[in-house]
RNA sequence: GCCGGCGUAGCUCAGUCGGUAGAGCAACGGUUUCGUAAACCGUAGGUCGGGGGUUCGAUUCCCUUCGCCGGCUCCA
């Protein structure tokens, strides 16, 4: 046999024998690069450090710092899980376990729930077999042969995908007792897991089908090493900190109630203080951006939901009707059908478009039991909604201006990353969509250039959109690098057909407009939870709902307290007296656990001067202030919304 | 809705192998008057999530229902 000629990422190229290992191939190049390596990919496919290179081709090695790395790694930990699993339980059947974003999981089937006691047995299990160094096996089988195999070990979850996606040929992995019908690839051995780590069990159904058999998923992490484990754990620790569940209850922002109804969000005083500035910056720059503000009613004759077509495809997701004299009655589950009525009550002329109508609405929609989850998934919340009815020359540029509008929403809150995705049809089904082809395209079309004339990078989901149009979404990254979708931008091919809606075009005749239906956070209710996590509950000074309070320090100085946070109030500012007969010592710790931005120290030094020692939150102790120019200073941070202070 | 776990004082939690419950913090009353993360003493507070069953007796065991938590599915 010729030897091969293999190309290595940097462009030299050299010769091996025909039939060389990938392994073979990394330890020609160093010690080291082979002991780091996981995989390789030949030719742009991943194989495994054993596999065979038969012919000449590019080559590079994967190592831990390849983007594929961490994905095979932990691929393997989960047929590691999987393995120890079945040693220890010989009658689970395994399912599927793939790599995820953040670790891994093995799905189960098994009569017998596992235990948190299981967890830390399989850990232990899982340490030992790194320590026997098994390796990870490839084998290959006819389809017959290999489904007759599996069959008698009685994997009939593994037969099921064997019959349904094996190729003639397929190949499996060896892991001691466990073989699993796997495409690979995977790290060489057991020994190379440095660092794993089972987190929870939870239930799942085989292929994600409600009416297929129930699993048990049992979900763990691995990483390279210890250190970026601990850092990982350490993460989801600071997640659990900042949960605005807890957050919530600590800080008196907001509760949800057994006796009200899951998923109904009672605003408190302090959330209230937080929604009001939102809402306010929101109004006012709305506004300014020649939206206008109207209000609809929370109810509507189901006809009117008939006409929109929620009432079919959106039911599910609906209360159900009330029954009033004349007739049925539904609570909305959207705002865009009243929003209509507002453009239908009058004829309407291309001067008067576009027409930006927006409303702080109030929807309910039935979310099944188990998916609620403390502000980000309720019943009950409140969009920042607006319809958009354009002409078709006008597209362009509102959609520009919606994306300007969220950049600056989210910039105003403190985040400083986000991604966009631009989800469009499946041109393949034109059936699924409604609406004419030539207006997708030239929706779609408008989408993508004016993001791309705004040099904002997008992912294009191909066969993303919703059946009534295009949309663009708008994810935001928060302080701890998790995304959160909230804004979105949304054609709507659908509504103005149902609804008939027209406008007089300069040609005298009527034409049907085109509706953008935008929410920039979302939900007022997702958007508080988000930001309660993201901030961690400490407000920057704008969004406190309480910004200073003032602490005498004692009770011969109450008298300049008092006129001290008199002062502030007359000021406008949110400032709270704390007169408790407590030391100074427990008052400043109370208003820093309920992360209050600046504490006001006030005693003899401080009256005299007609001033205050300030207290920050952040970096504690910040000295004596005179009162007007603390107040001008806080006025200036509270006016730019400032973040960083 | 489904799988698994859990519901004890306002909060965080302990406890009862079946004999109707405790701690810390918070609240309230008093003492203390204090300089940047918890003063001291005292008082009060619970149909042990709801309903049903077994039992002489249930917070404890069983059933059922509601809710919460982790997931699945779905979503603003």
């Amino acid at each position: 046999m010729p030897n091969i000629q293999l190309t290595f990422p940097d462009g030299t190229t050299k010769e091996f024998p025909h039939g060389v290992t990938a392994l073979e191939v990394a330890k020609s190049i160093g010690p080291r690069l082979a002991a780091e390596a996981l995989a390789a990919r030949v030719n742009g496919r991943l194989v495994d450090l054993s596999s065979r290179l038969e012919e000449s081709a590019p080559i590079q090695l994967i190592t831990p710092n390849s983007p594929e790395g961490l994905e095979i790694y932990r691929h393997s930990s989960a047929h590691l899980l999987a393995a120890a699993v079945l040693e220890l339980y010989p009658d689970a059947h395994p399912g599927v376990g793939p790599a995820t974003d953040s670790g891994f999981f093995y799905d189960f089937y098994r009569p017998q729930p596992f235990t948190e006691a299981d967890l830390a047995k399989i850990e232990l299990k899982m340490q030992e077999l790194v320590r026997a160094d098994l390796p990870y096996e490839r084998v290959t089988f006819g389809k017959d042969e290999g489904l007759k195999l599996f069959e008698e070990k009685g994997e009939f979850l593994k037969c099921e995908l064997i019959r349904e996606k094996a190729e003639p040929v397929f190949s499996a992995y060896r892991t001691g007792k466990f073989l699993d019908f796997c495409r690979g690839p995977h790290i060489p051995s057991t020994g190379r897991i440095k660092a794993v780590k089972l987190l929870s069990v939870a239930g799942a159904r085989w292929k994600g089908d409600e009416h297929s058999h129930p699993l048990q998923r049992i979900y763990g992490t691995a990483f390279f090493n210890q250190k970026e484990l601990d850092a990982h754990l350490h993460q989801l620790e600071e997640a659990k900190r900042r949960d605005h569940r807890r957050l919530g209850k600590d800080l008196d922002l907001f509760s949800i109630q057994d006796e009200a109804g899951p998923g109904l969000v009672f605003w408190h005083p302090k959330g209230g203080i937080i929604r009001k500035e939102i809402e306010d910056f929101l109004r006012a720059e709305l506004l300014a951006r020649g939206y206008e503000l109207v209000y609809t009613p929370h109810v509507a004759r189901l006809d009117l939901w008939k006409t929109s077509g929620h009432a079919n495809f959106y039911r599910e997701n609906m209360f159900t009707t009330m029954a009033l004299d004349d007739a049925e009655y539904q609570l909305k589950p959207m705002n865009c059908p009243g929003h209509i009525m507002i453009y239908k009550s009058s004829r309407r002329s291309y001067r008067e478009l576009p027409m930006r109508l927006a409303e702080f609405g109030t929807v309910y929609r039935y979310e099944r039991s188990g998916v609620m989850h403390g502000l980000l998934r309720v019943r009950g919340f409140t969009q920042d909604d607006a319809h958009i009815f354009c002409a078709p020359e006008q597209i362009e540029d509102e959609i520009a201006a919606c994306v300007e509008f969220a950049k600056l929403v989210l910039t105003t809150f403190g985040f400083e990353r986000y991604e966009v995705e631009l989800s469009v049809r499946d041109a393949a089904e034109p059936a699924k969509y409604a609406g004419a082809a030539e207006d997708w395209e030239r929706a779609e079309g408008a989408l993508e250039k004016t993001l791309s004339r705004m040099g904002i990078p997008f992912k294009r989901m191909e066969g993303e959109a919703v059946f009534y149009g295009p949309k663009i979404d708008v994810k935001l990254i928060d302080a701890i690098g998790r995304p959160w979708q909230l804004s979105t931008v949304q054609f709507d091919f659908s509504l103005p057909v149902r609804f008939g809606l027209e406008y007089v075009g300069a040609d005298g005749r009527a034409h049907t407009p085109l509706m953008v239906h935008r929410a920039l956070l979302g939900s007022v209710e997702r958007f508080f939870g988000v930001l309660i996590e993201h901030y961690a509950g400490a407000f920057p000074l704008w969004l406190a709902p309480v910004q200073a309070v003032v602490l005498p320090v004692s009770e011969k100085h109450l008298d300049y307290a008092r006129s001290v946070a008199g002062e502030l109030r007359a000021a406008k500012f949110r400032a709270h007296l704390d007169d408790r007969n407590e030391k100074l010592n427990a008052r400043v710790r109370d208003a820093q656990l309920q992360k209050v931005p600046l504490m006001l120290v006030v005693g003899d030094r401080e009256a005299q001067g007609h001033g205050v020692a300030v207290r920050r939150r952040d970096t504690g102790d910040a000295g004596f202030r005179p009162l007007a120019e603390l107040m001008g200073w806080m006025r200036e941070l509270i006016d730019t919304r400032a973040v960083k202070w």
